[in-house]
DNA sequence: CTGAAAGCGCTTACAG
DNA sequence: CTGAAAGCGCTTACAG
């Protein structure tokens, strides 16, 4: 990083003033009015003459007067929806928070979005976000228990993403990942194959609440249906972990013919796993259709959640909880298979 | 969608009690202290007894006191960074964030993200960040006027990503666009291709402020040195535009044998229209290395200009700046060649 | 329709 | 080291 520390054009050195903002007092000093009235008028509540809103949009005009939200939190709300987001870099977050968003951007509300780092807590960002008086919370934290949840709930509504606690006291949007998961090892199987390898997160326990645990719950109880023993790999947070799970399966003493990945960005590496290795004839196939799924050179079978979909069906939910909804919704989005060229039947 | 109205396990309506939340004065009357002691306490401020800490801490762990932020930035500060972001698709911006979030992690400040929704302004979600009273911003914002981010700078300190301007009233952290660019259509050149076509995006001028500006000011340059008429195809937001453009240019009169795209997501789509095309033979250069561009299926030449570490870097200069630095820096990140096999000889 | 007053939950000098 | 008081910039009843 090259550093160019002084300015080319503007040799005197420009301190900053301590630029002292308009309050609600100067608009209503320059307007001629009390503050109550210029509270009225920005916050458009009923009872004000015509004359006196011009006077006083006027003045707010003139004095690029922007009211503070942490002033008005203390009475009132900070018209801010937060969202919790854990792994900035998976695109299918990325088409959740398009689809949240989108709703929010037809609304009085603004969006802040606050990243969990990779490996570390989902508490902390959404406590800053509390901190922070939102209205409410969309999040996407499997690792979160239930029960702290549930303390916060009474305080702000709170929409979690791809929980399948079903709690009474918060909404959930979820996708239907074990119908999804059926669908996608239905078509391997349909194909052919019989030795399926599964590459699952760290966390994942067969059946819990999260997506991942749900889909290898359904993975497990396949692979017993179909007689076969199970064959997991785990991966870390990390691209690389991901790459090692689907290294580890094709090392196993019968390699599987075909990958079930856990999502798209676990299957991605799986495929860079499998070009690696040269096993070209190993069908893999993802969870999510990103984006980037469609494209010729990946190709990737995969199960369409809709996630555009929940992101916007996330925050109508907590639209309708501000707006006062104290029965929990839980809503499921449909899982859809998009057959690609990564899955065909295996070699003989 | 599909929802689930009522909840499973618990019949009753569960309704919300207006939880009143701990505040400084419940902590102060619990422990028997001052509010100014309790504040004193939280902020870490010094003069404070160990066995007073001791008490209010205990009394704030007992309430489960969390203080509001809104209301501490009615004095104090917010020890919150905000960033604005356009375009949560786009897996560089993604790269820019992982730095960012790296480095405000060591720190006890908060990151917070305002996403720009597609086509429109950067301006509403910077206004928010500042309403909301954030130490500090650090925005990714090619299109606002460098006179109308003059007037916030004074008041909150600025650092803006991937703008040329050299403003004396904010820092910036830039690529080495120039050179980046100039290194990839050597590089084409090396290879034998003289005619090279160029997407960019919409609003983009040769030589602008923006990195696609500078990028098309080179590529205009080099083509005139080269004696050949530039070939410019533009595209708008959407994934399906930038496809168009990649057609626009197979369909000219003269098609390139080689295709230099503004960005990685361009080429990604250019891409996609070449295989649809079927003309394999066309090389493609991106320009960012994301992630996704080393993927064998992928495998895409392109320029890495180090995304995570201009998100470390433009944190540290904010932060810098909130320290009290008044000086600008204007940092810029060097640009490295990532060759790859999406870029050959052209077919004879 | 309009405004004076109280108060939201903190921090900041300032006495003691 | 500790606390009473003032004040940050808003909104909310409540009179007029």
């Amino acid at each position: 990083m090259i550093y160019e520390s002084l300015p080319r054009c503007y040799p005197e050195a420009v301190t900053r003033t301590a630029a002292a903002q308009a309050t609600i007092q100067d608009v209503a000093a320059l307007a001629g009015v009390s503050r109550a009235a210029v509270s009225k008028v920005i916050r458009d509540a009923y009872g004000v003459s015509p004359a006196m809103r011009e006077r006083v949009n006027a003045a707010i005009e003139q004095l690029g007067y922007r009211p503070r939200v942490g002033a008005r939190a203390l009475r009132g709300a900070t018209h801010t929806i937060g969202f919790e987001l854990p792994a900035l870099t998976n695109p299918f977050f990325a088409k959740i928070l398009t689809g949240a968003t989108e709703v929010v951007e037809d609304t009085a509300y603004q969006l802040i979005v606050a990243p969990t780092p990779p490996g570390k807590s989902e508490r902390r960002p959404i406590d800053a976000l509390l901190d922070r008086q939102v209205d409410g919370l969309v999040a996407i934290s499997p690792e979160v228990e239930q029960e702290w949840l549930e303390r916060l709930a009474p305080a702000t509504p709170i929409v979690m993403i791809g929980r399948h606690d079903d709690s009474p006291l918060y909404d959930t949007v979820t996708g239907d990942d074990e119908g999804g998961a059926e669908l996608l090892l239905r078509h391997l199987i349909d194909l052919g194959h019989r030795r399926i390898g599964h590459i699952t997160i760290a966390t994942a326990r067969p059946g819990d609440t999260s997506p991942h645990g749900r889909r290898l719950g359904v993975y497990e109880r396949i692979a017993a249906e179909l007689g076969t023993t199970p064959l997991v790999a785990r991966s870390g947070q990390g691209a690389d972990d991901a790459y090692d799970a689907a290294r580890r399966l094709l090392a196993a003493d019968q390699p599987p013919t075909a990958i079930f990945a856990g999502n798209d960005t676990l299957a991605l590496e799986a495929q860079r796993a499998l070009a690696d290795a040269g096993a070209r004839d190993v069908s893999v196939a993802g969870y999510d259709d990103v984006d980037i799924a469609g494209h010729p050179g990946i190709d990737l079978t995969t199960i369409d959640q809709d996630g555009v979909g929940m992101g916007r069906t996330a925050v109508r939910l907590l639209l309708e909880r501000i707006a006062g909804r104290d029965q929990p919704v839980h809503a499921v989005s449909p899982a859809a298979l998009r057959v690609r060229g990564s899955t065909r039947a295996p070699a003989v």
